[in-house]
DNA sequence: CTTGCGTTCGTTTTT
DNA sequence: CGAACGCAAG
């Protein structure tokens, strides 16, 4: 290990050097916290002699642990392999798959994602004929996640529930968790639960723990739960070497269980802890981070700190406040095509970040129309979309037949004429004999208990049957391309074939890709190579549970990145523009008026840090003066927050905070044009409400509605938009072209834009227009 | 059992 | 405004 003091600050290298004991590392934003976990990991192997085996470090996201596994695997070289890096979730997986036993699980049960959570609470809210006007399956599931990362089971949660709604709440609880139990399954919730569970209660389990991990490393402390807590103070209780990195100033996840106290308290918690701050920010100019602190200096529960760059001075924050939401994208979508054309940044150093998902859509138009490509995270993850839900709940249902909701979600799909009804005498018969859904299926079929739908119900069953039996010849891979055939899934797909399907078809073929390349990885493998396939399968599924988007990313790809501000922790842009900067909607309506408003404020007001620390270069900062919320057009003052930071360090006033009632009238007049017929000055184009996006039209009037698609549909066309892969175009300059938004008109040119062609129109009525020919998706006439 | 239509409701989200 | 969902007609 040379040189540790060249490659890091005083600061980052007592974090390092600082082995033994509780360590709390305060690293605020861009202080270069990963480096000092890894640089941390290396030296205790390289200099401390630690057996990379006696290693943990924990992370919150797949992403994370994969950057730092990569990281730490090039800094520690040979050997480092050992160290376990992983999620929360997925490190209780490996606790609970190998000692679930103890605490009366099968070691093999499934892991039901917030989908299937959903499908049963509705299921348990029906069989108990509740009405589902008043009682919906969301509170319920928020109640029991909140007990769950509080350690409260349901004995405990009993006695905190008081009166009649308190006791339906508890019963529903316990129905739920027997019903996961019964189905052989756990949600996200009961991972880590469970796994305290085990630890607390079974001496042999925890002393194996506390034997291997002699170093703990813990990343994003502060967004750690109580039972995230409980979890670390139990694999590090023989030791105490747990070292845990954060900033309570970016705690924004209080509303998913997060509890700031676990960082603000490490000391008590931990006597004993040393605490480093590092506050030098390697990554933005000293403008950006001055008025990073003067807004989080307002908040009064937080550690003191401050963060200071020797970047320089750099540009001052813009400010720029609209007449509506449509200006504000219209200025975004021009002032990043300007800043791309002068060449000085690219598409990719761009980030537009908002308070809510909703905000994206307008943004989304005017980038479209100004042909610049962006791309949008936190949409809906590969793994969430229905097709692949629906394969993967057929590998489910093969793999666990206990899994209801694997088994009733593909029950009727594809259409067999298994319809709701006869579902729902299953469920019955099934629940009336502490059956799971699959052994009442079959129990009821056999006493002929479901008349006409009894054939299709065996029918359903062999076919199960037969591709259980195809597991062991064909492999993983082999299945997945068996059921996605044999269901006749792909055959609909492709007669279907529009835009849509032939995404969905490309989504499966994916998922082919990705069992492969899963099964090639564990035949190398000398621990699973020799497997039995119904094993592969069970890691394969275990695998996937636990993925995200986020390693669906393609980083490399030119892009704007447009997301929700709590997307963005963790990012860093050259360029940055916050949007929707009006109180009312950041901070957000709810944390003002909430009964607790002043820590709730406080919560959004990190929000606004960590937005604005992820400006490396420039940070623009935007707001509408009236603005389209659920129909309805909202007059809101500046944010709060653009008021805090002192007008020197800014460029652009805040110019009013409210409006006279002539003014509102006035703005009222132009903004409830609205969505459909509001016309930018340039009176080019109007609205893409109509369908450009999503290639689907409102609830107009006199206009036919497409089929009935959920979330998890939509999504695919725009993605597939950005994804686009240049390719030939069926036209060229001279030829007759139609585009959905602007009509008909001639093409003048095309440019090989690398990833790309830029092609410019000539439109009939809407004059010249250049646009990206992968979004633009011209129809050759 | 499927499909069309009207009604309701609405932060932030990883695993 | 738009998505999700429940109900009632094909």
């Amino acid at each position: 290990m040379e040189n540790l003091e060249k490659l890091l600050n005083k600061e980052q290298l007592e974090g390092v050097l600082t082995t033994e004991g509780p360590v709390l590392i305060l690293a605020g934003a861009g202080s270069g916290k990963t480096r000092v976990l890894t640089h941390r990991v290396a030296y205790l192997i390289a200099e401390k002699n630690v057996n990379p085996w006696n290693i943990m470090a924990i992370t919150f996201t797949n992403k994370a642990a994969a950057e730092m596994r990569e990281r730490v695997d090039r800094i520690a070289g040979e050997g480092s392999e050992g160290v376990w890096i992983s999620t929360f979730h997925s490190a209780c997986v490996r606790i609970l798959r190998r000692f679930a036993d103890r605490i009366g699980y099968k070691n093999s049960f499934s892991i039901y994602d917030s989908d299937d959570s959903k499908s049963l609470m509705k299921q348990i809210i029906k069989l108990k004929n509740l009405d589902p006007k008043k009682y919906k399956e969301k509170r319920f599931l928020g109640q029991i996640s909140d007990f769950k990362n509080n350690l409260i089971d349901c004995d405990e949660a009993e006695k905190y529930l008081k009166g009649a709604e308190g006791r339906l709440t508890a019963g529903i609880y316990r129905e739920y968790q027997a019903r996961l139990k019964s189905n052989n399954a756990m949600d996200f919730d009961d991972l880590i639960m469970n796994a305290v569970l085990l630890l607390k209660s079974d001496k042999e389990v925890k002393a194996y723990y506390n034997d291997r991990l002699h170093y703990i490393m813990v990343d994003e402390y502060q967004d750690t739960n109580a039972a995230q807590f409980e979890l670390i103070k139990l694999l590090s209780e023989k030791r105490k070497n747990l070292c845990v990195v954060g900033d309570d100033d970016q705690s924004i996840y209080k509303f998913r269980g997060a509890d700031i106290t676990n960082i603000l308290s490490f000391e008590e918690h931990f006597p004993g802890a040393k605490v480093i701050k590092l506050e030098q920010n390697y990554r933005s100019y000293t403008s950006i981070l001055n008025a990073a602190n003067a807004v989080i200096k307002n908040n009064r529960g937080r550690k003191d700190k401050s963060l200071w760059s020797n970047r320089g001075e750099g540009e001052k924050v813009r400010f720029r406040q609209f007449e509506s939401s449509y200006e504000e994208a219209d200025f975004i979508a021009d002032d990043i095509r300007k800043r791309e054309k002068s060449l000085t940044a690219d598409y990719k150093d761009f980030a537009v970040l908002y308070r809510t998902n909703a905000q994206s859509r307008t943004l989304e138009e005017k980038l479209m129309m100004a042909g610049i490509p962006y791309r949008i995270v936190g949409g809906i993850n590969f793994y969430q979309r229905r097709e692949i839900k629906d394969i993967l709940a057929y590998l489910t249902a093969i793999e666990n037949p206990d899994n209801d909701v694997a088994i009733r979600r593909i029950l009727n799909v594809p259409k067999r004429g298994i319809g709701a009804t006869t579902e729902g005498k299953i469920a019955e018969y099934a629940a009336g004999r502490s059956l799971s859904f699959y052994d009442g299926m079959q129990l009821g079929v056999e006493n002929g208990m479901f008349g006409r739908s009894g054939k299709k119900l065996s029918d359903f069953m062999s076919f199960i049957d037969t591709l259980r039996t195809k597991l062991s010849f064909h492999g993983v891979v082999g299945l997945v391309k068996d059921i996605i055939e044999d269901t006749g899934y792909s055959e609909e797909l492709k007669l279907e074939d529009t835009d849509e399907s032939r995404a969905r078809l490309e989504n499966l073929d994916e998922l082919i890709n990705k069992a492969a390349l899963f099964e090639h990885e564990i035949n190398e493998d000398e621990e699973t190579k020799d497997l039995p396939a119904d094993e592969k399968l069970s890691l394969f599924l275990q695998d996937v549970s636990l993925m995200t988007s986020a390693d669906t990313g393609d980083d490399a790809e030119n892009h704007v990145t447009l997301m929700t501000l709590h997307a963005a922790k963790g990012l860093e842009f050259p360029h940055v523009y916050i949007t929707g900067l009006e109180d009312g909607l950041f901070p957000s309506q709810l944390s003002i008026n909430s009964d607790d408003s002043d820590e709730e404020i406080e919560e959004e007001r990190r929000l606004m840090y960590v937005g604005i620390t992820r400006a490396m270069d420039t940070l623009t900062l935007t707001c509408a003066k009236a603005r389209m919320v659920r129909g309805q057009t909202e007059y809101m003052p500046v944010s709060r927050f653009v008021k805090e930071i002192p007008a020197e360090l800014l460029d652009g006033r805040v110019e009013k905070t409210s409006y006279s009632f002539d003014e509102r009238a006035d703005y009222k007049e132009r903004a409830d044009f609205g969505f459909k017929a509001y016309v930018p000055k340039e009176n080019d184009y109007g609205s893409l409400a109509y369908g450009g996006i999503y290639g689907y039209s409102g609830n107009a009037k006199g206009q036919k509605r497409k089929p009935r698609k959920k979330k998890e549909d939509i999504s695919l066309l725009y993605t597939k938009g950005a994804d686009m892969v240049k390719s030939s175009l069926d036209y060229g300059v001279g030829d007759r072209v139609k585009h959905t938004k602007f009509g008909e008109g001639t093409v003048t040119e095309i440019k090989d834009g690398g990833r790309d062609y830029q092609v410019t129109v000539e439109f009939d009525t809407a004059g010249r227009k250049k646009m990206f020919a992968g979004f633009a998706r011209l129809e050759k006439i």
